[in-house]
DNA sequence: AGCACGCCGACT
DNA sequence: GTCGGCGTGCTC
């Protein structure tokens, strides 16, 4: 190499190759190169193997520095290099550190949610894949028809090659691959990467004039978040494919987000049905060789679109151009445990890194979002008009006060009901937010009431499975016959669920009553039958919890019905309000119109709740703006933010011990715009056996939020760990009770 | 998270 | 005597 500067002698410095491992340590790790390589091989992205302590462990290389963060006589070399071009593109790299820092979740442990198991534990990229050889291709075709099983290897492969994974799944063994290796039909390959196809297989309904405006609106090539805010019918998924037909047609790729619960193949059909681009789906119900096969083919550009849940955010995309987030409201976007990250805002921040457009749909969008559109941080787009243009269904207050009920139904509701399935011949929704039969079972004779041994929580009535459940753990046991206290006979069950209802309807009606939640819909095929029912339009009951909220539309719905209103609106937690404005929009948008004679009945003890006046009159928006400034009089988020120390004790007093010793360390050192509030007990102390406690840090800005994350984390490092007592972070929490 | 070290209780 | 329980400490 020529140089034209002079030689200085100097001991030249080894490069430090600083990696995430895959351990649960906030902090990254270093070592030297490899003997004898390439220093051009060792790019960020790429994975190596990597000494570690008594094991070897697969790490990904976040930089090369000049200097060690340890004493130099510390580093090992690092053993392997595994890829020969970066597996995360700089887009995931930067996404993947942001998202370390801002939810304090150790560094490693969030690189592995952007890779597959088989990467993550050091296997190759290449050659993971079966395709035909030359002689494979020219095979007449009928061949090899008294070998059933080869001959159907052979018609998978003429698709295009296939990961081992999906042929096991089609019935085909590793011996019939085997013997086709043999004949010299078939071979390993590495998977080859091809431009999407942006060709349309259909043209979409024309547009709406505020659809055609949401659709101009978005700015290729660079970073701009968008918020549709239309109800259900509106045509939000119509922005959405167009816009993705605008980013197939610049040859980049679509990621779609969806709700947990929304990802039907019902939804995937529909995306599949406009383009002729394979579309990548990605959930927790796949295989680790399906969810390989997806993740390759969004790494390697071959998949346009991009469709899956929360997870799906940190997937690689070898040319990336549009991210949408449906129903961006929706409570599973936030991962409840581990790395507690929330999939939208991580969506937010990977559209301004990869600098592209993110668009946030929704019915009834969070408040947080509302306020960023509110400061021109997002731009708001509105589809007012219903499809079709009709409007929303009429919404009215049932009055509970003094009224007869009958497991949970009033009078009017029955009457409303029996009308729409037996008069209409239509049908109708009744959303119950309790599953079991009753919450709560007690002694008429001496007042026991049956509780949890490991929560401080009422065990439900199951009827039909004969037992009594926990709703907070696995706690499960017979329906005592006895009073176990003093053997007294006669036990009554108080308050209301699911199975108690729906008992009631069907001695009443003479229609189906379909019960969907948790309990009823445990096999694999249950939500697909019921909405075959639902889209067979036979009049029916169909009766469930927030499971009927997401996502599914109900065409013959002609009456939505929310038995118990209250108990949703008077939680503990400080979102509740919020949840019950957003639940009962949800809940209309499954109803018809009101000019097909569609009609909401909320029930509830508290007509006069301002909440319910302004839904009354179809005000989301004048819900959201009371709710908004409570937020900001109290300084909740979205005005201010917050995070949670939580913490979790086997022992009732340590949790709070904890965190007390936690605060007192930080006091003086937090910005002067943060304060903790606290430690509070959870609204349920204990839980599986556990004692749970929690300080609050609410924090004026993102930035002393962070500061004082940080802080928070690294003081409560310095304390003791162990089997009693554990804690963990929860940056923006997205629920506080 | 793993994995090792280390220090006490009840076994062939 | 030693097998194994889990508290503690460390991983560049």
């Amino acid at each position: 190499m020529l140089c034209s500067r002079p030689i200085v002698t100097q001991s030249k410095k080894p490069a430090v190759l600083r990696v995430a491992a895959p351990v649960p340590l906030r902090r990254p790790f270093d070592y030297l190169a490899p003997e004898s390589q390439n220093p051009d091989r060792l790019r960020p992205g790429i994975r190596l193997r990597v000494p570690f302590g008594k094991r070897e462990i697969t790490a990904i290389l976040l930089e090369v520095a000049a200097e060690a963060s340890v004493n130099a006589e510390q580093l090992r070399p690092a053993l392997d290099v595994l890829d020969d071009k970066p597996l995360l593109t700089p887009g995931i790299m930067a996404l993947c550190k942001w998202s370390s820092d801002y939810y304090q979740h150790p560094v490693g442990e969030v690189f592995s949610a952007a890779i597959p198991k088989a990467l993550r534990e050091g296997r190759g990229l290449s050659e993971t894949h079966w395709r035909l050889t030359t002689e494979g291709k020219g095979l007449p075709e009928g061949a090899l028809s008294r070998a059933k099983s080869q001959a159907k290897a052979l018609a998978l492969l003429q698709t295009g090659e296939q990961l081992p994974e999906v042929l096991k799944n089609a019935g085909i063994s590793g011996a019939v691959l085997r013997e086709l290796t043999a004949k010299g039909l078939v071979e390993r390959c590495r998977i080859t990467t091809s431009l999407p196809s942006a060709a349309l297989k259909e043209n979409g309904p024309p547009l709406s004039e505020e659809q055609g405006s949401a659709v101009a609106a978005v700015e290729w090539d660079s970073f701009s978040c968008h918020l549709l805010q239309g109800v259900t019918g509106s045509g939000k998924t119509e922005v959405y494919l167009r816009l993705i037909a605008a980013c197939l047609d610049r040859g980049e790729q679509a990621l779609v987000l969806i709700p947990e619960i929304g990802l039907t193949p019902q939804t995937v059909k529909r995306f599949e049905a406009r383009f002729q681009s394979p579309v990548a789906v990605l959930h927790s119900g796949l295989s680790d060789g399906q969810r390989f096969a997806a993740w390759q083919a969004a790494q390697s550009g071959t998949a346009g679109i991009v469709m899956g849940t929360r997870s799906a955010i940190f997937t690689p995309l070898a040319r990336p151009g549009l991210i949408i987030v449906d129903e961006e409201h929706d409570g599973s976007y936030k991962q409840q445990d581990g790395f507690r990250y929330a999939a939208r805002d991580v969506a937010v921040k990977r559209a301004q890194l990869e600098g592209c457009p993110v668009m946030l749909g929704s019915a009834t969008p969070s408040l947080e979002s509302l306020e960023n559109a509110r400061r021109e941080r997002y731009r708001h787009h509105f589809l007012r008009g219903r499809q079709g243009g009709g409007e929303l269904p009429m919404l009215q207050t049932v009055d509970l006060r003094g009224l007869q009920l009958n497991a949970g139904i009033s009078d009017y509701l029955m009457a409303a009901i029996r009308e729409t399935v037996e008069a209409q011949k239509r049908q109708a929704l009744l959303f119950l937010n309790r599953r079991g039969f009753a919450p709560t079972l007690q002694c008429h004779s001496c007042g026991w009431v049956a509780g949890c041994d490991h929560c401080d929580a009422r065990l439900t009535v199951h009827l039909r499975k004969r037992c009594l459940r926990c709703h907070h753990c696995a706690a499960q046991r017979a329906l005592p016959a006895q009073c176990p206290d003093c053997g007294g006979t006669a036990l009554l069950t108080h308050g209301l669920g699911t199975e108690q209802t729906e008992e009631f309807l069907r001695n009443v009606l003479s229609c189906p009553v379909h019960r969907v939640d948790s309990d009823a819909m445990r096999g694999v095929d249950a939500m697909q039958s019921l909405l075959e029912v639902a889209h067979s339009e036979e009049p029916c009951v169909i009766l469930g919890t927030q499971m009927l909220t997401k996502g599914h539309h109900f065409p013959a719905v002609q009456l939505v019905g929310v038995i118990d209103a209250d108990a949703l609106l008077y939680s503990a937690d400080f979102r509740g309000e919020e949840r019950m404005a957003q639940l009962v929009v949800q809940v209309a948008g499954r109803a018809g119109r009101e000019s097909a004679g569609g009609k909401v009945l909320i029930q509830t003890h508290y007509p006069d709740d301002p909440l319910f006046e302004a839904l009354r009159h179809g005000h989301f928006e004048s819900i959201t703006r009371s709710l908004l400034d409570k937020r900001r009089a109290s300084g909740l988020p979205p005005y201010g933010q917050l995070m949670l120390l939580r913490s979790d004790a086997r022992n009732e007093r340590d949790g709070e011990a904890f965190l007390r010793a936690v605060q007192k360390e930080v006091t003086g050192f937090l910005p002067p715009d943060c304060q903790l509030i606290g430690p509070l007990p959870s609204a349920m102390p204990r839980r599986a056996g556990r004692f749970r406690w929690q300080l609050w840090c609410l924090s004026a800005s993102r930035g002393s939020a962070m500061a004082a994350a940080r802080l928070l984390v690294e003081r409560a490092e310095g304390l003791r760990k162990s089997r009693e007592l554990s804690w963990f972070i929860d940056v923006d929490p997205s629920d506080v009770v």
